[in-house]
RNA sequence: GUGCCCGUAGCUCAACCGGAUAGAGCACCAGCCUUCUAAGCUGGGGGUUACAGGUUCGAUCCCUGUCGGGCACGCCA
């Protein structure tokens, strides 16, 4: 009961739990489950397995359970099983084993919590993937937080994570910020632009052609009535007439377009990868669209399609037979002008994603593109690969609300709040914890005022500054966490303490369901919890007392707990200050 | 109209994937600072889990229907 590394009493409980059923029922394959009753009362541990078994077996319940009870191993760390209700077991655990966690939270530092449920599997996380044609705004915000904190969480349960980013640096709309810092810069040199309503109509884009403007001077102007001559009609054919710019742009612009779409590019990307890394979020690949082309990948994966025999062709166009999967109808992978559509590099990407190895991957989407995951799903079967490693997790949109109103937000006239605006507004860290308070496929009501509030009401704060408490106890004892190795925890039996010890070895198990179940928001509850433990414990006991062994056997506690807190925070991106 | 998601305390949300008396925060009421940080603590009122059926030992969770909300239904990305 003393060793120095993790030992887990859940699991120790379920074997001996499944080897009694082994003997009292055997070849019953019901799953041992085994939680944390709500009520003191009802244990540490508990168990119904004996009920939907009772059934099959045309049994009493309650006499089963007995049964199993008397069939179990003697354990060293359980102090008493008992029957209650129906049927249900449960299990008390001797207080100096439930205390025997806080040796190992102090033994293993930060590396307390990690499990080996991940078995070392790589796993690709992709997320953002915003298309870099502006500032990033508070909806890629959520999806951010998410994805950074639960590749987090997955590292910490022993996966290999990659995270990654998909750069859509090859359609449609990249061209047209292209052509709108073009046409903005056009206008920086005395042409009267009528600059098209459904082109990119934020500051930053006249910014990008200023900076166009002082670096190549008039290197880039052609003449504007060129441009719009025998252009579709601006207010009754919108899409057609930016396409007509763009194509003009292009032909205007000859090698020098590919100079202005690479710059704005740049730029955007840039931008979007500061402000991530300002964010705490970061990538380990930022994986090119445009690469998928470049090295035929796109036309490998549709041949590919076609060999299968899932592909025809209608009006010209290239379909996909993707309702032989489940899909509501077929879809087009290469348009009737001979170019592949967005999902046909999607495919593409994910056949790669494929092919280099992944055990499981994660793609992390807006809630608003669910419809597309039957056709990618659809695809993947269709190339012949498990379909079953994807995992698309969504994430719903986030409000604002400012004053108990709703901040109104539209792409289309540029007016929406961007992820740089809220982190500056209330900080990192209220941002990426109001982020994973939800679940993620949750609508998330966002309140700015409660998030940058520096009060009581700021739940942020609340675990914060237990973190920032405890610490400051510490910094008045004097000593050093190491000193506190073999503190006489076994002292530790009031029922906060016992409340905190069972709390803390609930950690390891919350960040492996939060892992299994893609639910960061889990930890963010699970350090909510210990948090409030802790500040009533902190109110009803003085921790510096003068009685040396009691002083030690606290202070280890609440230095495990010290050590869980800012554990649980570095998971979600969140800091654990010293001092508030 | 069709498909997917959602509906839990006045508000914002949990609930260990079918378990025991559905829990937190905010708001409201009453208390606690000459002692380690009051950004804290203690106590209190608040619920037919939208509604109606069904499945079973047991349902917020699974099934059907109704009502209400969100999203998606392009040779856009």
């Amino acid at each position: 009961m003393t060793s120095s590394h993790s030992f887990d009493l859940k699991g120790h409980l379920a074997r001996l739990l499944a080897d009694a059923l082994s003997r009292v029922a055997p070849g019953s394959d019901v799953g041992v489950a085994l939680e944390r009753p709500k009520l003191a009362s009802h244990g540490d541990f508990a168990s119904s397995v004996a009920l939907p078994l009772a059934k099959g077996l045309g049994r009493n319940p309650r006499e089963l359970a007995e049964a199993i009870v008397a069939a179990l191993a003697p354990s060293p760390y359980l102090e008493r099983v008992e029957l209650a209700g129906p049927g249900f077991i449960n299990f008390f655990i001797r207080p100096d084993a439930v205390m025997e966690v806080v040796r190992q939270a102090l033994s293993l530092g930060s590396r307390f919590g990690r499990s080996a449920l991940g078995a070392g599997q790589k796993v690709q996380v992709e997320f953002v993937s915003a298309n870099p044609t502006g500032p990033l705004h508070v909806g890629h915000g959520r999806g951010a937080a998410f994805g950074a904190s639960l590749a987090n969480v997955l590292a910490a349960a022993g996966f290999e994570v990659t995270r990654e980013f998909y750069v859509n640096d090859a359609g449609r709309q990249m061209d047209i910020l292209a052509l709108s810092t073009w046409l903005r810069y056009l206008a920086l040199h005395d042409f009267a632009i009528p600059f098209p309503a459904n082109a990119y109509q934020g500051g930053y884009v006249i910014a990008m052609a200023r900076q166009i403007q002082a670096a190549h001077g008039t290197r880039y102007v052609r003449e504007p009535a060129r441009v719009w001559a025998d252009a579709p009609s601006a207010a009754t054919e919108p899409e057609a007439h930016l396409d007509h710019l763009i194509a003009a742009a292009k032909s205007l612009l000859g090698a020098d377009y590919a100079y202005l779409h690479d710059f704005a590019l740049t730029e955007q990307l840039g931008d979007a990868r500061d402000d991530l890394a300002q964010f705490g979020v970061t990538f380990d690949a930022w994986f090119s669209e445009k690469s998928l082309f470049d090295s035929r990948l796109v036309e490998r994966a549709v041949a590919l399609l076609g060999q299968n025999g899932h592909l025809y062709l209608q009006d010209g166009a290239q379909w996909f037979r993707s309702t032989a999967f489940g899909d509501e109808k077929d879809r087009v992978v290469r348009r009737e002008n001979g170019q592949y559509t967005y999902f046909a590099s999607d495919i593409a990407y994910h056949l790669n994603k494929y092919e280099r190895g992944f055990d499981r991957i994660i793609d992390i989407w807006g809630a608003d593109h669910h419809g597309y995951i039957p056709r990618v799903r659809g695809a993947l079967q269709a190339l012949g690969l498990d379909a079953d490693k994807l995992t698309v997790a969504l994430v719903q949109f986030a409000v604002l609300y400012r004053e108990g109103k709703k901040v109104s937000m539209s792409t289309r006239s540029g007016e929406f709040v961007t992820l740089r605006e809220l982190r500056a507004e209330v900080g990192n860290d209220a941002a990426r914890f109001f982020y994973v308070l939800r679940k993620s496929d949750q609508h998330l009501d966002f309140d700015l005022d409660l998030a940058k509030s520096q009060s009581n009401e700021n739940p942020v704060y609340y675990i914060q500054y237990a973190h920032a408490r405890i610490a400051s106890v510490f910094e008045q004892w004097g000593g050093a966490i190491e000193d506190l190795g073999d503190a006489p925890i076994e002292r530790l039996a009031s029922p906060y303490e016992r409340a905190l010890g069972a709390r803390l070895a609930q950690y390891p198990e919350t960040v492996a369901s939060a892992a299994k179940e893609l639910a960061p928001h889990l930890v963010a509850y699970y350090l909510k919890e210990l948090a409030a433990e802790f500040h009533s414990y902190y109110n009803a006991e003085q921790f510096l007392v003068s009685d040396e062994a009691t002083r030690h056997a606290r202070l280890a506690l609440i230095g495990a707990v010290r050590v869980v807190l800012a554990s649980g925070l570095s998971l979600l991106g969140v800091s654990a200050p010293q001092k508030m």
